[in-house]
DNA sequence: TCTGGGGTCCTAGGACCC
DNA sequence: TCTGGGGTCCTAGGACCC
Protein backbone atom coordinates (compact mmCIF):
# COMPACT_ATOMS: atom_id res chain seq x y z
CA UNK A 1 0.00 0.00 0.00
CA UNK A 2 0.93 3.53 -0.87
CA UNK A 3 -0.03 6.93 0.27
CA UNK A 4 1.24 10.18 -2.21
CA UNK A 5 1.26 13.46 -0.16
CA UNK A 6 0.87 16.38 -2.21
CA UNK A 7 0.62 19.90 -1.02
CA UNK A 8 -2.20 21.82 -2.38
CA UNK A 9 -1.49 24.58 -4.77
CA UNK A 10 2.01 24.44 -3.58
CA UNK A 11 3.90 27.39 -4.33
CA UNK A 12 0.48 30.02 -3.53
CA UNK A 13 -0.02 28.13 -0.56
CA UNK A 14 4.06 29.14 0.44
CA UNK A 15 2.74 32.40 -0.32
CA UNK A 16 -0.31 32.48 2.20
CA UNK A 17 2.01 30.83 5.36
CA UNK A 18 3.35 34.51 5.67
CA UNK A 19 0.74 36.34 3.99
CA UNK A 20 -2.90 34.93 5.48
CA UNK A 21 -4.61 37.81 3.90
CA UNK A 22 -4.05 36.16 0.62
CA UNK A 23 -6.81 33.66 2.26
CA UNK A 24 -9.85 33.37 -0.37
CA UNK A 25 -8.19 35.29 -2.77
CA UNK A 26 -7.01 34.38 -6.40
CA UNK A 27 -3.31 34.27 -6.24
CA UNK A 28 -1.09 33.25 -8.84
CA UNK A 29 2.96 32.59 -8.87
CA UNK A 30 5.06 33.14 -12.15
CA UNK A 31 7.39 31.38 -13.40
CA UNK A 32 10.91 32.56 -14.08
CA UNK A 33 10.61 36.24 -15.88
CA UNK A 34 7.56 36.52 -14.84
CA UNK A 35 6.40 34.89 -17.59
CA UNK A 36 3.61 32.38 -17.29
CA UNK A 37 1.42 30.71 -14.46
CA UNK A 38 3.06 28.09 -12.68
CA UNK A 39 0.68 27.76 -9.48
CA UNK A 40 -2.90 28.80 -8.80
CA UNK A 41 -4.84 29.32 -5.99
CA UNK A 42 -8.84 27.68 -6.55
CA UNK A 43 -9.84 30.75 -6.68
CA UNK A 44 -7.67 32.00 -9.67
CA UNK A 45 -8.06 28.36 -11.41
CA UNK A 46 -12.03 29.34 -11.07
CA UNK A 47 -11.67 32.85 -12.89
CA UNK A 48 -10.19 30.90 -16.03
CA UNK A 49 -6.65 31.24 -15.61
CA UNK A 50 -4.32 28.42 -16.90
CA UNK A 51 -1.48 26.36 -15.89
CA UNK A 52 1.46 27.50 -17.86
CA UNK A 53 -0.07 30.21 -19.73
CA UNK A 54 1.91 33.65 -20.60
CA UNK A 55 0.74 36.23 -17.85
CA UNK A 56 0.74 38.84 -20.15
CA UNK A 57 -2.11 37.57 -22.45
CA UNK A 58 -4.09 38.03 -19.20
CA UNK A 59 -3.77 40.92 -17.94
CA UNK A 60 -7.26 42.22 -17.93
CA UNK A 61 -8.25 39.09 -16.06
CA UNK A 62 -5.89 39.57 -13.83
CA UNK A 63 -7.18 43.09 -13.24
CA UNK A 64 -10.66 42.74 -13.15
CA UNK A 65 -10.56 40.39 -10.51
CA UNK A 66 -8.13 42.04 -8.49
CA UNK A 67 -5.59 39.02 -8.47
CA UNK A 68 -2.32 38.88 -6.28
CA UNK A 69 0.82 38.30 -8.46
CA UNK A 70 3.75 36.76 -7.61
CA UNK A 71 7.31 36.33 -9.13
CA UNK A 72 8.42 32.54 -7.71
CA UNK A 73 10.94 32.31 -5.01
CA UNK A 74 12.32 29.06 -4.80
CA UNK A 75 14.40 29.69 -2.35
CA UNK A 76 11.03 30.47 -0.41
CA UNK A 77 9.65 27.11 -1.78
CA UNK A 78 12.41 25.04 -1.65
CA UNK A 79 12.66 25.60 2.51
CA UNK A 80 9.06 24.99 2.90
CA UNK A 81 9.42 21.94 1.13
CA UNK A 82 12.35 20.57 3.06
CA UNK A 83 10.09 21.28 6.36
CA UNK A 84 6.91 19.60 5.18
CA UNK A 85 9.22 16.46 3.72
CA UNK A 86 10.86 16.33 7.53
CA UNK A 87 7.85 16.37 9.30
CA UNK A 88 6.49 13.51 7.24
CA UNK A 89 9.77 11.50 7.92
CA UNK A 90 8.27 11.47 11.10
CA UNK A 91 5.19 9.72 10.24
CA UNK A 92 5.83 6.96 8.18
CA UNK A 93 8.64 4.42 8.24
CA UNK A 94 9.87 4.94 4.81
CA UNK A 95 9.33 7.67 1.96
CA UNK A 96 10.40 9.07 -1.20
CA UNK A 97 10.39 12.51 -2.11
CA UNK A 98 8.77 12.37 -5.43
CA UNK A 99 9.16 16.24 -6.03
CA UNK A 100 9.21 19.60 -4.70
CA UNK A 101 5.55 18.94 -3.17
CA UNK A 102 5.08 15.36 -3.61
CA UNK A 103 5.78 12.72 -1.22
CA UNK A 104 5.22 8.91 -1.19
CA UNK A 105 4.97 6.82 1.68
CA UNK A 106 5.39 2.95 2.16
CA UNK A 107 2.51 1.52 4.13
CA UNK A 108 3.16 -2.05 3.55
CA UNK A 109 2.25 -3.12 7.05
CA UNK A 110 -0.73 -0.10 7.74
CA UNK A 111 -3.18 -2.72 6.93
CA UNK A 112 -4.08 -3.13 10.95
CA UNK A 113 -4.75 0.36 11.13
CA UNK A 114 -7.67 2.50 10.11
CA UNK A 115 -6.11 4.36 7.19
CA UNK A 116 -8.50 7.46 7.37
CA UNK A 117 -7.66 8.00 10.95
CA UNK A 118 -3.87 7.88 9.99
CA UNK A 119 -4.41 10.36 6.56
CA UNK A 120 -6.53 12.66 8.74
CA UNK A 121 -3.70 12.82 11.19
CA UNK A 122 -1.02 13.38 8.57
CA UNK A 123 -3.20 16.48 7.58
CA UNK A 124 -3.60 18.01 10.56
CA UNK A 125 0.02 17.87 11.48
CA UNK A 126 1.51 18.70 8.38
CA UNK A 127 -0.66 22.01 8.27
CA UNK A 128 0.25 22.67 11.80
CA UNK A 129 4.05 22.34 11.84
CA UNK A 130 4.23 24.33 8.38
CA UNK A 131 1.09 25.84 7.71
CA UNK A 132 0.86 24.07 4.49
CA UNK A 133 -2.57 22.40 3.20
CA UNK A 134 -1.72 18.87 2.03
CA UNK A 135 -4.51 16.54 -0.17
CA UNK A 136 -3.41 12.49 0.51
CA UNK A 137 -4.51 9.28 -1.77
CA UNK A 138 -3.64 5.93 -0.76
CA UNK A 139 -3.63 2.87 -2.98
CA UNK A 140 -2.37 -0.33 -3.79
CA UNK A 141 0.20 1.04 -6.56
CA UNK A 142 1.63 4.19 -6.96
CA UNK A 143 -0.19 4.96 -10.03
CA UNK A 144 -3.50 4.23 -7.90
CA UNK A 145 -2.35 6.48 -5.49
CA UNK A 146 -2.03 9.23 -7.59
CA UNK A 147 -5.37 8.67 -8.91
CA UNK A 148 -6.75 8.68 -5.30
CA UNK A 149 -4.94 11.80 -4.52
CA UNK A 150 -6.30 13.42 -7.66
CA UNK A 151 -9.95 12.82 -6.46
CA UNK A 152 -8.96 13.71 -3.28
CA UNK A 153 -8.16 17.21 -4.40
CA UNK A 154 -11.78 17.43 -6.83
CA UNK A 155 -13.91 16.07 -4.26
CA UNK A 156 -14.51 18.63 -1.58
CA UNK A 157 -16.66 16.22 0.44
CA UNK A 158 -13.46 13.81 1.00
CA UNK A 159 -11.81 16.53 3.55
CA UNK A 160 -8.32 15.76 1.64
CA UNK A 161 -8.36 12.30 1.75
CA UNK A 162 -9.42 9.52 -1.59
CA UNK A 163 -8.43 6.06 0.15
CA UNK A 164 -8.72 2.99 -2.57
CA UNK A 165 -7.56 0.72 -0.60
CA UNK A 166 -9.69 -2.76 -2.27
CA UNK A 167 -9.92 -3.79 -5.88
CA UNK A 168 -13.62 -2.39 -6.09
CA UNK A 169 -13.05 0.66 -5.03
CA UNK A 170 -10.25 1.35 -7.34
CA UNK A 171 -11.97 -0.04 -10.04
CA UNK A 172 -14.77 1.68 -9.35
CA UNK A 173 -12.61 5.16 -9.24
CA UNK A 174 -10.92 4.53 -12.77
CA UNK A 175 -14.54 4.51 -13.98
CA UNK A 176 -15.08 8.50 -13.76
CA UNK A 177 -10.96 9.20 -14.04
CA UNK A 178 -10.60 10.32 -18.14
CA UNK A 179 -7.59 8.88 -19.83
CA UNK A 180 -5.56 12.04 -20.21
CA UNK A 181 -5.59 12.54 -15.97
CA UNK A 182 -3.67 9.35 -15.59
CA UNK A 183 -0.04 9.64 -13.69
CA UNK A 184 2.49 8.76 -17.31
CA UNK A 185 -0.07 9.07 -19.81
CA UNK A 186 0.18 12.62 -21.45
CA UNK A 187 -1.52 14.43 -24.33
CA UNK A 188 0.53 12.55 -26.80
CA UNK A 189 -0.56 8.94 -25.67
CA UNK A 190 -4.12 10.51 -24.84
CA UNK A 191 -5.02 11.43 -28.32
CA UNK A 192 -3.91 8.16 -29.36
CA UNK A 193 -5.75 6.14 -27.10
CA UNK A 194 -8.74 8.62 -27.78
CA UNK A 195 -8.48 7.95 -31.17
CA UNK A 196 -8.97 4.41 -30.41
CA UNK A 197 -12.34 4.76 -28.49
CA UNK A 198 -10.49 4.58 -24.89
CA UNK A 199 -11.73 7.39 -22.91
CA UNK A 200 -11.57 6.37 -19.32
CA UNK A 201 -8.95 4.71 -16.68
CA UNK A 202 -11.10 1.67 -16.48
CA UNK A 203 -11.13 1.38 -20.68
CA UNK A 204 -7.50 1.66 -20.36
CA UNK A 205 -6.97 -0.69 -17.47
CA UNK A 206 -8.74 -3.50 -19.51
CA UNK A 207 -7.24 -2.63 -23.31
CA UNK A 208 -5.27 -5.63 -24.64
CA UNK A 209 -1.80 -5.82 -23.08
CA UNK A 210 -0.33 -6.41 -26.25
CA UNK A 211 -1.90 -3.39 -28.06
CA UNK A 212 -0.71 -0.90 -25.26
CA UNK A 213 3.06 -2.53 -25.18
CA UNK A 214 2.78 -2.25 -28.60
CA UNK A 215 1.51 1.76 -29.00
CA UNK A 216 2.51 2.55 -25.54
CA UNK A 217 5.56 0.76 -25.11
CA UNK A 218 6.79 -0.10 -22.02
CA UNK A 219 6.65 2.93 -20.05
CA UNK A 220 2.58 2.88 -20.52
CA UNK A 221 2.43 -0.95 -20.10
CA UNK A 222 3.15 -0.50 -16.87
CA UNK A 223 0.72 2.25 -16.46
CA UNK A 224 -1.71 -0.27 -17.02
CA UNK A 225 -0.30 -3.22 -14.38
CA UNK A 226 -0.11 -0.43 -11.68
CA UNK A 227 -4.02 0.67 -12.60
CA UNK A 228 -4.30 -3.25 -12.56
CA UNK A 229 -3.48 -3.27 -8.74
CA UNK A 230 0.07 -4.83 -10.21
CA UNK A 231 3.02 -2.75 -8.50
CA UNK A 232 5.83 -2.32 -10.99
CA UNK A 233 7.43 1.03 -9.76
CA UNK A 234 8.94 0.35 -6.24
CA UNK A 235 9.46 3.21 -3.54
CA UNK A 236 12.79 4.75 -4.02
CA UNK A 237 14.67 4.79 -0.63
CA UNK A 238 18.21 6.65 -2.03
CA UNK A 239 18.07 8.99 -4.86
CA UNK A 240 20.13 7.57 -7.32
CA UNK A 241 23.09 10.03 -8.57
CA UNK A 242 22.08 12.11 -10.88
CA UNK A 243 22.56 11.71 -14.47
CA UNK A 244 22.96 15.19 -15.82
CA UNK A 245 22.66 18.48 -14.44
CA UNK A 246 21.21 22.04 -16.01
CA UNK A 247 21.16 25.27 -15.69
CA UNK A 248 19.58 27.40 -17.76
CA UNK A 249 17.63 30.57 -18.07
CA UNK A 250 15.76 32.87 -20.12
CA UNK A 251 16.78 36.49 -20.33
CA UNK A 252 14.51 39.52 -19.17
CA UNK A 253 15.60 41.22 -22.27
CA UNK A 254 17.74 39.83 -25.47
CA UNK A 255 21.42 39.73 -25.20
CA UNK A 256 23.67 40.22 -28.31
CA UNK A 257 27.06 40.56 -27.06
CA UNK A 258 29.54 37.89 -26.79
CA UNK A 259 30.89 39.90 -23.93
CA UNK A 260 27.40 39.87 -21.85
CA UNK A 261 26.60 35.83 -23.05
CA UNK A 262 30.07 34.86 -21.21
CA UNK A 263 29.41 36.06 -17.88
CA UNK A 264 25.78 34.36 -18.06
CA UNK A 265 27.54 31.13 -19.24
CA UNK A 266 30.21 31.42 -16.86
CA UNK A 267 27.46 32.53 -14.20
CA UNK A 268 25.59 29.12 -14.57
CA UNK A 269 28.88 27.10 -15.11
CA UNK A 270 29.55 27.92 -11.63
CA UNK A 271 26.00 27.03 -10.69
CA UNK A 272 26.18 23.72 -11.91
CA UNK A 273 29.69 22.95 -10.28
CA UNK A 274 28.09 23.68 -7.14
CA UNK A 275 25.36 21.49 -7.75
CA UNK A 276 28.09 18.53 -8.85
CA UNK A 277 29.92 19.41 -5.25
CA UNK A 278 26.89 18.88 -3.54
CA UNK A 279 25.82 15.69 -4.62
CA UNK A 280 29.35 14.69 -4.62
CA UNK A 281 30.12 14.18 -8.36
CA UNK A 282 32.08 14.89 -11.25
CA UNK A 283 31.11 15.61 -14.76
CA UNK A 284 32.89 14.55 -18.14
CA UNK A 285 31.04 16.49 -20.26
CA UNK A 286 29.82 19.98 -20.17
CA UNK A 287 27.46 21.14 -22.93
CA UNK A 288 26.67 25.02 -23.76
CA UNK A 289 23.41 25.95 -25.52
CA UNK A 290 22.37 29.76 -27.05
CA UNK A 291 19.03 30.02 -28.51
CA UNK A 292 17.25 32.79 -29.76
CA UNK A 293 13.49 33.39 -29.08
CA UNK A 294 11.38 30.32 -30.93
CA UNK A 295 8.54 33.58 -31.30
CA UNK A 296 11.19 35.66 -33.07
CA UNK A 297 11.10 36.04 -36.58
CA UNK A 298 12.01 33.40 -38.77
CA UNK A 299 15.34 34.70 -40.24
CA UNK A 300 16.38 36.02 -36.74
CA UNK A 301 16.12 32.34 -34.89
CA UNK A 302 19.51 30.79 -34.10
CA UNK A 303 20.18 27.43 -31.89
CA UNK A 304 23.15 26.36 -31.00
CA UNK A 305 24.61 23.57 -28.84
CA UNK A 306 27.77 21.91 -28.58
CA UNK A 307 29.59 19.47 -26.37
CA UNK A 308 33.26 19.41 -24.78
CA UNK A 309 34.48 16.42 -23.56
CA UNK A 310 36.48 17.09 -20.66
CA UNK A 311 40.42 15.41 -19.81
CA UNK A 312 39.51 14.70 -16.69
CA UNK A 313 36.11 14.65 -14.95
CA UNK A 314 35.65 17.39 -12.50
CA UNK A 315 33.62 19.75 -10.56
CA UNK A 316 35.99 22.86 -10.01
CA UNK A 317 34.07 25.65 -11.47
CA UNK A 318 37.52 27.00 -12.81
CA UNK A 319 38.03 24.12 -14.77
CA UNK A 320 34.56 23.78 -15.88
CA UNK A 321 34.08 27.27 -16.97
CA UNK A 322 37.31 27.39 -19.20
CA UNK A 323 35.47 24.59 -21.10
CA UNK A 324 32.58 26.68 -21.25
CA UNK A 325 33.58 29.47 -22.88
CA UNK A 326 35.57 27.65 -25.50
CA UNK A 327 32.31 26.52 -26.29
CA UNK A 328 30.66 29.88 -26.39
CA UNK A 329 33.21 30.99 -28.88
CA UNK A 330 32.69 28.24 -31.31
CA UNK A 331 29.01 28.90 -30.89
CA UNK A 332 28.41 32.76 -31.08
CA UNK A 333 27.46 34.28 -33.96
CA UNK A 334 27.14 37.76 -33.95
CA UNK A 335 24.07 40.09 -35.09
CA UNK A 336 21.41 37.91 -33.17
CA UNK A 337 19.02 38.58 -30.13
CA UNK A 338 19.64 35.72 -27.72
CA UNK A 339 16.72 35.31 -25.44
CA UNK A 340 18.14 32.15 -23.41
CA UNK A 341 21.36 29.90 -22.53
CA UNK A 342 22.35 27.24 -20.66
CA UNK A 343 25.10 24.71 -19.68
CA UNK A 344 24.55 21.04 -18.41
CA UNK A 345 26.95 18.90 -17.53
CA UNK A 346 26.77 14.72 -17.71
CA UNK A 347 28.67 12.01 -17.89
CA UNK A 348 28.83 12.17 -14.09
CA UNK A 349 30.95 9.80 -11.62
CA UNK A 350 31.37 9.75 -7.82
CA UNK A 351 33.42 12.57 -6.89
CA UNK A 352 35.40 10.25 -4.08
CA UNK A 353 36.66 7.88 -6.31
CA UNK A 354 40.01 8.64 -8.86
CA UNK A 355 39.91 10.74 -11.46
CA UNK A 356 40.19 8.75 -14.94
CA UNK A 357 40.90 10.31 -17.52
CA UNK A 358 38.39 10.77 -19.99
CA UNK A 359 39.92 10.38 -23.44
CA UNK A 360 43.72 10.09 -23.47
CA UNK A 361 44.91 6.77 -23.60
CA UNK A 362 47.97 7.03 -21.08
CA UNK A 363 47.73 9.88 -18.38
CA UNK A 364 44.76 8.32 -16.47
CA UNK A 365 46.15 8.23 -12.85
CA UNK A 366 47.57 10.49 -11.27
CA UNK A 367 45.41 13.50 -10.95
CA UNK A 368 46.18 16.98 -12.92
CA UNK A 369 48.79 18.38 -10.39
CA UNK A 370 46.71 21.20 -9.36
CA UNK A 371 43.71 19.19 -8.91
CA UNK A 372 44.12 18.67 -5.09
CA UNK A 373 44.53 22.63 -4.91
CA UNK A 374 41.52 23.45 -6.98
CA UNK A 375 39.56 21.48 -4.98
CA UNK A 376 40.49 22.75 -1.62
CA UNK A 377 39.83 26.62 -3.08
CA UNK A 378 36.49 24.80 -3.82
CA UNK A 379 35.60 23.61 -0.93
CA UNK A 380 36.61 27.12 0.33
CA UNK A 381 34.62 29.12 -2.03
CA UNK A 382 31.33 27.22 -0.70
CA UNK A 383 32.52 27.53 3.01
CA UNK A 384 32.10 31.27 2.42
CA UNK A 385 29.33 31.47 0.18
CA UNK A 386 27.20 28.97 2.70
CA UNK A 387 28.31 31.41 5.56
CA UNK A 388 27.78 35.00 4.04
CA UNK A 389 25.27 33.83 0.67
CA UNK A 390 25.50 32.44 -2.69
CA UNK A 391 27.28 34.53 -4.74
CA UNK A 392 29.52 36.72 -2.16
CA UNK A 393 32.80 34.79 -3.59
CA UNK A 394 33.23 34.06 -7.22
CA UNK A 395 35.02 34.54 -10.40
CA UNK A 396 35.32 37.43 -11.78
CA UNK A 397 33.71 35.80 -14.66
CA UNK A 398 30.82 35.26 -13.28
CA UNK A 399 28.10 38.33 -13.44
CA UNK A 400 24.94 39.10 -13.45
CA UNK A 401 24.90 42.50 -14.53
CA UNK A 402 24.23 42.36 -18.31
CA UNK A 403 21.17 40.08 -17.90
CA UNK A 404 18.94 40.27 -15.38
CA UNK A 405 16.02 38.40 -14.98
CA UNK A 406 12.31 40.35 -14.01
CA UNK A 407 11.21 39.19 -10.89
CA UNK A 408 9.32 42.51 -10.38
CA UNK A 409 6.60 40.86 -7.99
CA UNK A 410 8.99 38.92 -5.54
CA UNK A 411 8.27 37.84 -1.75
CA UNK A 412 10.83 38.30 0.51
CA UNK A 413 13.06 35.50 1.52
CA UNK A 414 10.87 35.12 4.49
CA UNK A 415 12.99 31.74 5.73
CA UNK A 416 16.56 32.21 4.25
CA UNK A 417 17.42 35.90 4.39
CA UNK A 418 18.01 37.57 7.88
CA UNK A 419 17.65 40.87 6.03
CA UNK A 420 14.33 40.16 4.63
CA UNK A 421 12.59 39.32 8.07
CA UNK A 422 14.06 42.57 9.63
CA UNK A 423 12.55 44.81 6.89
CA UNK A 424 9.50 43.40 7.03
CA UNK A 425 9.52 43.91 11.40
CA UNK A 426 10.91 47.12 10.52
C1' DT B 1 6.86 44.57 -25.05
C1' DC B 2 5.76 40.24 -22.54
C1' DT B 3 5.68 32.80 -23.53
C1' DG B 4 9.90 28.57 -17.32
C1' DG B 5 13.31 25.31 -15.64
C1' DG B 6 15.02 20.80 -14.54
C1' DG B 7 14.83 16.24 -15.03
C1' DT B 8 14.06 10.80 -16.67
C1' DC B 9 13.32 6.88 -19.70
C1' DC B 10 12.70 4.61 -24.11
C1' DT B 11 13.25 3.66 -29.10
C1' DA B 12 15.24 3.63 -33.56
C1' DG B 13 18.96 3.71 -36.36
C1' DG B 14 23.74 3.73 -37.52
C1' DA B 15 28.23 2.50 -36.49
C1' DC B 16 31.09 -0.93 -34.75
C1' DC B 17 32.78 -5.84 -32.87
C1' DC B 18 33.35 -11.25 -33.30
C1' DT C 1 19.40 -18.08 -57.09
C1' DC C 2 21.55 -18.06 -52.72
C1' DT C 3 23.93 -13.74 -48.17
C1' DG C 4 24.02 -15.34 -40.02
C1' DG C 5 23.60 -14.53 -35.33
C1' DG C 6 24.59 -12.10 -31.33
C1' DG C 7 26.19 -8.32 -29.35
C1' DT C 8 27.72 -2.98 -27.74
C1' DC C 9 27.84 1.93 -27.95
C1' DC C 10 26.34 6.37 -29.38
C1' DT C 11 23.07 9.93 -30.82
C1' DA C 12 18.79 12.07 -31.90
C1' DG C 13 14.30 12.46 -31.04
C1' DG C 14 10.09 11.76 -28.64
C1' DA C 15 7.51 10.74 -24.78
C1' DC C 16 6.72 11.62 -19.97
C1' DC C 17 7.00 13.99 -15.02
C1' DC C 18 6.90 18.15 -11.62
Amino acid sequence: MFALVDCNNFYVSCERVFNPGLLNKPVVVLSNNDGCFIARSEEAKAIGLAMGDPAHKNRELLRKHNVAVYSANFPLYGDMSARVMKTLETLAPDLEIYSIDECFLDLSGFGKFNLADYAAATRKTVQRNTGIPVSIGIGATKTIAKAANRMAKKNLSLGGVCILATKETARDALDVIAVEHIWGIGSQYAALLHKHHIHTAREFADAPANWVQKHLHITGARVQQELNGHSCLPLELVQPRKQSICTSRSFGSLVSSHEDLGYAIAHFTSKCAFKLRKENSRASLLTVFLYTSPFAEKEKRYRGTRTFALPFPSNSTIELQKAAQLLLDSLYRSGYGYKKAGVLVSGITDAKGPAVATLSLFDSDPLPQNEKQAMKLMETLDAVNSRFGQGTLRTASDNISGWKQRQEKLSPHYTTRWSDIIEIHA
